[in-house]
DNA sequence: CTCTATCTGTGAAATATTTCACAGATAGAG
DNA sequence: CTCTATCTGTGAAATATTTCACAGATAGAG
């Protein structure tokens, strides 16, 4: 298991793409590493290091340029690519993922959604095609389908995730109330409302605790 | 920035935590390393010195004893104690958020809604109580509230976000598409839907790159 | 053209984290 | 009671990651 490039160097590089796509509508064409820091809060040295192990830039006295940074970012990682994704389960929040305006502007398209409720897919308001649960593996395969969300209950969550990955997905970002171990080289990534929070509480008391021992 | 436990390790801590209440549902009193290895996808040697970093249990040839090691988890970060958050922003996701029927199963309750939009706010129906963006300050004093999940717009995140910190939150869940930096202690967690799908094909670019290389 | 201020890029050092390996503990069989 | 199989707990070793420090580069001033 030993990546060239640390797992958490490429969850630093991922954040500062999305912002240096954001420094692009705002018309900044240079920006510092230290720049970079404090919009991120990641140490400027940091920053500098994840980015040589891309790849380096030229070198001047203006710091980064904003294209050619994201550009080398996007190769890299192959942002610049575009990539189907769907939604599987269509209770609020996956309605909510589904009509998300961000994905749109993204290189991800949301081109389909599952549930397994009939009525509940009737009353949804969307342009994107819905199609039952049972549906998954076969027009995952016939879309073209990388990317899931899964936002199903907990109790079809498993089953669920076995459907995409057998449909060929290449990740899936878990949003049901379940752990799903990786699988098949299969990216796996859990969000849990309950989970995220007790992770906030759980550095604050980490942090508290520590200062405690520091008096 | 000395923390004696890891962030990596409090991060599987609270995985366990969350993976030990479902385990007790299931009626099962005991669970080896071994086990919650392969539930969660971590080693099980990382696990055992992750637990022995938060106090020893005793030890046996059966494996963990599932209410002990809760408990000692539990009481290590604080997740016995009851706490209070809120929703700001209403929009579907936002919604989604404020009536996810896991928090309330959960330490944490959800005992407020805030908004700008005084229409959509009459058409939500919730059993919280519902208040203007620009009354957080003085309501989350008010009601105690130490942790916000932030879904406002695009426009608003930082505004809003900064009056969550000056009302005095201890962490706030982002899902708005904005990185807000870590700032008086208060704990951020920054939750991007294209920021995370990214992510999924990050590593997964990163992945396919590494078996190139091994070949 | 020369000089200077201000960045980046990157080996090396310092830290942090994970993995290993095995001693120590105990439940349960007989 | 004794023996054995099967776990945990944890220093030490191995790795991984971050931080440091400064050489090298260049834009822009004059």
């Amino acid at each position: 298991m030993n990546l060239n490039i640390p797992i958490p160097a490429i969850e630093r590089l991922t954040k500062l793409f999305s912002l240096l796509q954001k420094i692009k509508i705002e018309g900044k064409e240079k920006i510092s590493s230290a720049e970079l820091g404090s919009l991120t809060g990641f140490h400027a040295h940091n920053i500098r290091k994840d980015i040589s192990m891309i790849g380096a830039l030229e070198s001047g006295k203006n710091g980064y340029d904003q294209e050619s940074l994201e550009n080398v970012i996007g190769n890299t990682f192959g942002f610049k690519r575009k990539k189907r994704a769907c939604v599987a389960g269509l209770d609020m929040l996956g309605a909510a993922m589904l009509n998300n305006p961000d994905a749109g502007s993204s290189e991800f398209e949301i081109i389909a959604g599952f549930d397994s409720n009939t009525n509940r897919m009737e009353m949804i308001s969307t342009k994107v095609p819905l199609f039952h649960l049972y549906e998954i593996e076969e027009k995952v395969k016939e879309l073209g389908i990388e990317y899931a969300i899964l936002a199903v209950t907990p109790e079809n969550a498993i089953k669920t995730a076995e459907r995409l990955v057998t449909g060929g997905v290449k990740g899936i970002l878990n949003f049901s109330p379940i752990i799903i171990a990786p699988k098949n080289g299969v990216q796996i990534r859990n969000i849990y409302l309950v989970e995220e929070l007790r992770l906030l509480s759980a550095l604050d008391a980490a942090n508290s605790q520590q200062l405690k021992n520091n008096i």
